[in-house]
DNA sequence: GTCTATAGAATGATAGAC
DNA sequence: GTCTATCATTCTATAGAC
């Protein structure tokens, strides 16, 4: 299975049932309150089990903090992989940004969390197997000239891609026109010739 | 003085000294740390006293977050007004995007928490004057077509700024060579000429 | 894998002295 | 404006039964 080797590859573990699910809750808790604002008691009552049951299945916070992170990551994996097969670095960064950016759209909530999450970034910047993965991801969206300049553009695209499936203003959006949208002004950023 | 009347048109009340630092510090531990996992404690603790003395600034942690947003946003208004003034909408658009930048580059690490911080977001989307205020922000940036994809395009740019400052791709880049890069392509996002 | 029960620390908040 | 002291509640985490 392509996500169990994307997870691999990220450094995670095989998950059981019931740990996927409470990653899954965990994912929409954190997403609505804050990571930190999430505790276990909210967590097993959204799960329907007592605060014993979660811990059974994640030792500690940071433990679930982590494999969230990885799942929510591992998605981006497959997408990574196929764009570094291309042989042309535009074209690469072409596939490499249409994919992420559906991954926001579709994963409207999770991504602004993962981008700016104080919790979340300090996992990023600390677990070692997600610093080369965010590296590597930079790194092709980027192509080679990696001036001030080009550092600022990639910076404001990460950032408007996972901060604005989020934002207030396109909350009555419709995903098909937001996807386009965002796709066309995103093509600005790493001059690729847009529909405008 | 600009302030306290900036102050006041947002609903802010005046402020003691201790206060005024009270809330300083505040603010810089949301940034580090998120609003929620930021306690009286560690507040107190930054500042040399005890609880009880934060306690007697500001009832409760709601009115402390208020506060503090409220003087995070105050730094606008002066901005917003001179924009309004302006007869071209264009040429409004042009005087707020370069305040609004110059803001976010010069409070690098309030710009985000302000923008993503899930307290600070409903405490935004429930306090009346706060949403007036940025209504009016969104407004005049926006001009008059308000269509989705001008929307989408609004929430990018909102995002890309406020999250762009502190991101940790841009943490080496100086002030001067952030503004301008940022304000050359935000550029795009509203239809103003840019250099490139 | 789930439960009850509990330990120990930290939280938001208050009362009253100085 | 700051302090000590305290309250009820919640937090992360663990032990042991089913």
């Amino acid at each position: 299975m392509a996500s169990a080797e994307s997870s691999a590859k990220l450094g995670g573990a095989s998950r059981s049932v019931a740990q996927a699910r409470t990653m899954r809750v965990a994912m929409e808790l954190f997403a609505e309150h804050g990571v930190s604002a999430t505790s276990y008691q909210m967590i097993a009552d959204a799960l329907g089990v007592t605060k014993a049951a979660v811990y059974h299945q994640f030792k500690t916070k940071n433990e679930l903090i982590i494999a969230v992170t990885e799942m929510e990551l591992s998605k981006l994996v497959d997408a990574m992989e196929e764009a570094e097969s291309e042989q042309d670095p535009e074209r690469a960064r072409e596939v490499l940004l249409a994919s992420v950016i559906d991954h926001a759209v579709d994963h409207r909530e999770a991504a602004a969390t993962l981008l700016f999450d104080p919790v979340i970034v300090r996992a990023l910047s600390e677990h070692e197997p997600f610093q080369r993965f965010v590296e590597r991801l930079y790194g092709t969206l980027i192509g080679e000239g990696a001036t001030p300049k080009a550092q600022v553009r990639l910076a404001m695209l990460a950032i408007a891609i996972g901060g604005t499936v989020a934002h207030p203003l396109v909350a009555g959006i419709d995903t098909e026109t937001l996807r386009t949208q965002m796709l066309d002004t995103a093509r600005k950023f790493v001059d690729l010739p847009t529909d405008t």
